[in-house]
RNA sequence: GGCCUCAUAGUUCAAUGGAUAGAACGAAAGUUUCCUAAACUUUAGAUAUAGGUUCGAUUCCUAUUGAGGCCA
């Protein structure tokens, strides 16, 4: 659709400039309702106040100019008030789709296409990964898949926030509860052993706060001052000074955690080029900050603390040094930032972060920007909005925090149930098995996620289980599947015998078709998978829909058999890939 | 308190300022001697409220109500 909705697009400008000396620089075309005739649409409205004339008259002297000018191009054309309908000439789309099927090329690259690198997941390491990590890793993935797609080069890392008060909790709960335990001994997954820990941290501290006021101490005093506190602070400062008991531990038990972390990773089918360690990071940026100080960006108040005034843009005074000379938490995104640009040859990159976290990256690409960095225009903050429960937001404090290998897990076992109970995977080895339903599973749950804008909240409610029927993953997988089969009973089409005129499932096909390359450009340009998403079920739709009504194997004529194959194959090819843009597999049989 | 999001069928999601607001689940009814029924076809059902801008507003602006978040 792109080349030809562009070739119409500059006739119709040459011809609004030259005839009718209207002079604007963009034409709207857009893809005509699916209840009138016609390919693309322009609406003739906005050209009215210009040229005093009736809607229905300027657009029919359109049309005509149109067909005199561009005969080649353009079939016919009707004007509905003020919409003038264009049909364009179906042996061009015909002659595109053909070029598709024979190069197996459906997107063209940019052709500026620098490396960019795009941060996601971001785990703490005192708890496992839960359903928000699962969005953030399915969306970070998909737009690096998308910017691949389009011909970039892209790095994927994430930065692993392994220091801190959090970590210590653990230590401390499992030198005092744990007699020596590991993850193999209790056969439990790393990541959820330590997390365990963490629990057993503020269980007892909750217990110990509550034992301090009932003895009349203050909420505050007794929060500030339970034992278990005092040694979790204890470990933090013998952390800082690099104990070397202390450094073992926590080497041990983030150890753990990579492990666990790792397995859940490679279920969801994601991985990194490159992991940065907040322990190696938090101390970069101060320098800089020192800097920037030398030269005037940043302001010194009399305590000696460092801040950065972005009252001028509308936002807050901002603490960038403490007055002891100790970093927060932007200070070393400001380091990490200038160390990426420096090791890695890229010139774009991605936070995928919630949008909790909308101020924080503001404030950090306007002092990246004060700073004078080339690149600070080239930041983006993926901003996605948070996964809720049907009652808010999940809390672990109450429980109810959805685990990711838990919902996994569950998915990879709804797909067996439902696989098996349709008799689909008969004849497969168990290990097919496994990989179909692992597949199936996790390709409702990808896309369940996915299907959203990011920019949305989203509701999930753990007490009704994700679809495997309508909107789904699993629809357009069957979709391809099915393709699949019918494919290997066919042989290859003749694309020398394609007929003159196509039927609406089939017109509506086509087109759907060459809408691929637009839909993936658009997600990347939007860092939106869920435009890809909604585009592959829409297409999957359109394909159902002439499956049903047509035979292809046995159609009416031979033109039309060649042309149903053609479109079969173009839909398997392009289903298949647009999932993989999503991370989701699309198996042969299902 | 200051700032930032969001509000669409019973539910979960769509709709570059354009035509009669699309889907899916759920509900009701149908399709199998025929290429995989995880499919297809029908029916019922929605733009929070009040203004404004516009030829035209779910979309832009203002206020109200409600939900969420961030900053102390």
């Amino acid at each position: 659709m792109n080349d030809l909705k562009y070739t119409l697009a500059q006739t119709l400008l040459h011809l609004l400039n030259k005839r009718l000396n209207i002079n604007i620089k963009q034409i709207d075309l857009q893809p005509t309702r699916k209840d009138f005739e016609g390919d693309l649409t322009f609406t003739v409205f906005p050209l009215v106040k210009i040229t005093g004339k009736n809607p229905e008259i300027l657009g029919r002297e359109l049309g005509e100019m149109l067909m005199e000018s561009a005969p080649d191009l353009v079939e016919k054309f009707n004007v509905i008030k003020g919409f003038l309908n264009i049909c364009l000439k179906k042996e061009l789309y015909l002659k595109k789709l053909t070029e598709h099927y024979r190069s197996g090329q459906w997107i063209t690259p940019v052709s500026d296409a620098g490396a960019i690198m795009v941060e996601y997941s971001s785990p703490n390491t005192n708890k496992p990964l839960h359903l928000g990590h699962i969005r953030n890793c399915l969306l970070g993935w998909s737009v690096s898949k998308l910017y691949e797609a389009i011909g970039h080069k892209v790095y994927r890392v994430q930065i692993i926030n392994d220091r801190g008060i959090h970590i210590c909790k653990s230590m401390v709960a499992w030198k005092k509860f744990a007699n020596g335990a590991t993850p193999q001994f209790k056969g439990v997954k790393g990541d959820h052993f330590v997390g365990d820990y963490y629990v057993l941290f503020e269980k007892e501290y909750k217990r110990q706060v509550q034992q301090l006021m009932a003895r009349g101490v203050k909420e505050e005093d007794a929060k500030e001052n339970a034992p278990i506190m005092l040694e979790a602070r204890e470990m933090l400062r013998l952390w800082e000074q690099g104990d070397p008991d202390t450094m073992a531990l926590w080497k041990q038990m983030n150890e753990w955690v990579y492990e666990g972390f790792d397995q859940t990773y490679q279920k969801l089918g994601v991985s990194f080029d490159k992991n940065y360690y907040e322990s190696d990071t938090y101390r970069l940026g101060k320098d800089v900050i020192l800097k920037g100080l030398h030269e005037g960006i940043f302001f010194q108040k009399e305590d000696g603390s460092i801040w950065v005034d972005l009252t001028s843009e509308g936002l807050d005074q901002k603490l960038l040094l403490r007055r002891d000379g100790t970093s927060v938490y932007i200070t070393q995104d400001i380091g990490t930032a200038i160390a990426r640009f420096e090791e890695f040859p890229i010139h774009k990159l991605i936070y995928t972060v919630a949008n909790e976290q909308d101020y924080h990256f503001k404030v950090l690409f306007l002092i990246l920007k004060k700073l004078g960095f080339p690149w600070a225009d080239q930041l983006y903050h993926l901003s996605y909005g948070m996964v809720e429960l049907p009652h808010g937001r999940m809390k672990s404090r109450e429980g109810t925090v959805v685990d990711a290998d838990d919902l996994i897990d569950e998915m990879i076992k709804t797909s067996a149930d439902l696989t098996s109970s349709l008799g689909k995977a008969e004849g497969l080895s168990d290990e097919e098995k496994l990989e179909l339903y692992h597949i199936i599973g996790l390709g409702a749950l990808k896309y369940f996620i996915l299907k959203v804008d990011p920019k949305k909240k989203m509701i999930f409610n753990p007490e009704e289980s994700i679809d495997f029927n309508g909107h789904t993953g699993p629809f357009i997988q069957y979709t391809h599947a099915r393709i699949n089969s019918l494919l290997q009973k066919a042989s290859t089409p003749d694309l020398k015998a394609l007929p003159k005129e196509l039927y609406a499932e089939e017109s509506q096909l086509l087109k759907t078709l060459l809408d691929y390359n637009d839909t993936v450009h658009r997600a990347a340009a939007e860092y939106n998978p869920s435009e890809l998403a909604n585009y592959l079920f829409e297409l999957a739709r359109n394909y159902n829909a002439m499956y049903q009504k047509y035979s292809i194997l046995t159609a009416e004529s031979h033109e039309k058999k060649q042309l149903r194959i053609l479109l079969s194959h173009c839909t398997k090819q392009v289903l298949y890939d647009g999932l993989h843009l999503l991370g989701i597999s699309a198996p042969g049989r299902m």
